[in-house]
DNA sequence: GTCTATAAGAAGATAGAC
DNA sequence: GTCTATCTTCTTATAGAC
C-alpha cells in the first residue's frame, strides 16, 4: 500500500473524481491538479486512462471485499449482516445525497458508453449480490435467495437515485426503515 | 411540430443520443451525421449545446404529460392508472435493459456534472412524482401520498438500473408484479 | 520519478459563401 | 436554411531534460 505512493494517490483521487463528476467528465488534468503532480509523471505511472479506470476498479473490489468480510468476521445473524448492508445508505448518506451510489453510477455511466471495462464494474454490483444471496440462503430463503439479493440491491440503487435526484437525505432514511421492516417480514417470527 | 422540421429533428435525434450515450459523451459530430446535416447548420438552429438539451427536456416535459395525461383521461381507478405507470418498465423494457432509465440516468449525470439544467431535468421526475401522488391520494392514502409516489419512483429506478447493470430483461417482470403486488396490499380490499 | 514542452486530435463554436 | 472552412480550447498522449 505504501509501497508506491504516488500511483495509489493517483488510483485514489481518480476514485474520488470518478465518483463525483463521472469518469468521461474527468480530466486528467483534474486528476493531476488533485493530487498535485504535473500531467507528464501521470504517465510514468499509469499508461492510459482506462489503466486508471482498472486501477480504480481493482481498489473498490478489493475495499468492498474487506467490508464484507468485515461484515461476515463480526458475527451475528445472516440478517443482522443484511441490516449492515442496507445501513451503508445511512452512513454514506451525505455523499449518496450529492453524488448517488458509486457503485450504480459508474455501471451506468459505462453501459452507455460501451466501455470495455463494463463487465469489471458490474463485479463489484456482482460481489454484493452473492454476498446478499449467500446471507438469505442462512436465513433460510435457499429458494428465492438470489432474487431476493437483487431485490434489495434495486431498492437501494432506488433510494440512491432519488435521493440525489431530490437532493433528500431525509428520504434515504425512511427507505432504511422501509428495508428494515421488509427484512424482518420475511421469515416468519423463526428464531435461529 | 411540422413547422420546423430541422430543428425538430435535431431535437428528436439529440434525445435519443442523449439516452443511449449521455449528455457529455455525445458530440455535435454524433447529432449532426444522425440527423445528416453538416455541423454548421446546427447552430443556425441551436446557440450551444446546453440550447439543445434544453430543447430535448422540453421534449421530453412534453411527452411525459402527454402520457400522464392519457392514462388519467382513460378513466378507470387510480389504482389501475399506478399500474400503467409500474408497466412502463415493461413496455420500454428492452431499452431499459440496455441504457436504463431516460429520467434518472440523465438527472443523475447532470448532477454529476453540476449543471444549470439539473433542476430542469428534475421537473420530469416531479412530474411523475406529483401524478402518482394524486393516485394515490385518491386511493385514501391522504398521509403518506407523496412518499408511496417517491416510494415507487425509488422503486422503478432501482428496477431499470440492476437490470441495465445485468443485461437482465427477466428481472423486471420479476420486479413488477412484486410492485403490482405490493400496490394492491396498500388498501385493505376497499372497492371505490 | 518528476518535470516542461509539445504533438495530435476532438470538442464546442463562429464566419461567411451559396 | 444549408454548406465549407476555420478558430479556439481542451484532452489524451509522447518526448526528452533533470
Amino acid at each position: 500500500m505504501a509501497q508506491n505512493g504516488t500511483k495509489d494517490r493517483i488510483a485514489g483521487a481518480a476514485d474520488q473524481l470518478f465518483y463525483e463528476r463521472g469518469f468521461e467528465a474527468t480530466s486528467f488534468a483534474d486528476i493531476a491538479a488533485s493530487v498535485g503532480i504535473s500531467r507528464g509523471n501521470f504517465y510514468h505511472h499509469f499508461k492510459s486512462k482506462d489503466e486508471i479506470l482498472d486501477a480504480v476498479i481493482t481498489r473498490r473490489m478489493a475495499s468492498t471485499r474487506i467490508m464484507l468480510a468485515k461484515w461476515q468476521a463480526q458475527g451475528g445473524s445472516p440478517e443482522g449482516r443484511i441490516i449492515c448492508f442496507i445501513r451503508i445508505l445511512i452512513v454514506n448518506q451525505a455523499k449518496i445525497t450529492l453524488y448517488g451510489c458509486p457503485v450504480g453510477t459508474l455501471v451506468t455511466e459505462l453501459g452507455k458508453l460501451d466501455h470495455a471495462a463494463q463487465g469489471q464494474a458490474n463485479a463489484v454490483f456482482t460481489l454484493f449480490r452473492d454476498w446478499l444471496g449467500r446471507q438469505f440462503e442462512e436465513m433460510g430463503c435457499s429458494n428465492g435467495a438470489d432474487a431476493l439479493a437483487m431485490h434489495l440491491l434495486a431498492r437501494s440503487q432506488g433510494v440512491a437515485t432519488l435521493a440525489q435526484a431530490f437532493r433528500d437525505p431525509a428520504f434515504i432514511i425512511s427507505e432504511v426503515e422501509q428495508m428494515q421492516a421488509w427484512l424482518h417480514g420475511l421469515v416468519p417470527v423463526e428464531p435461529n
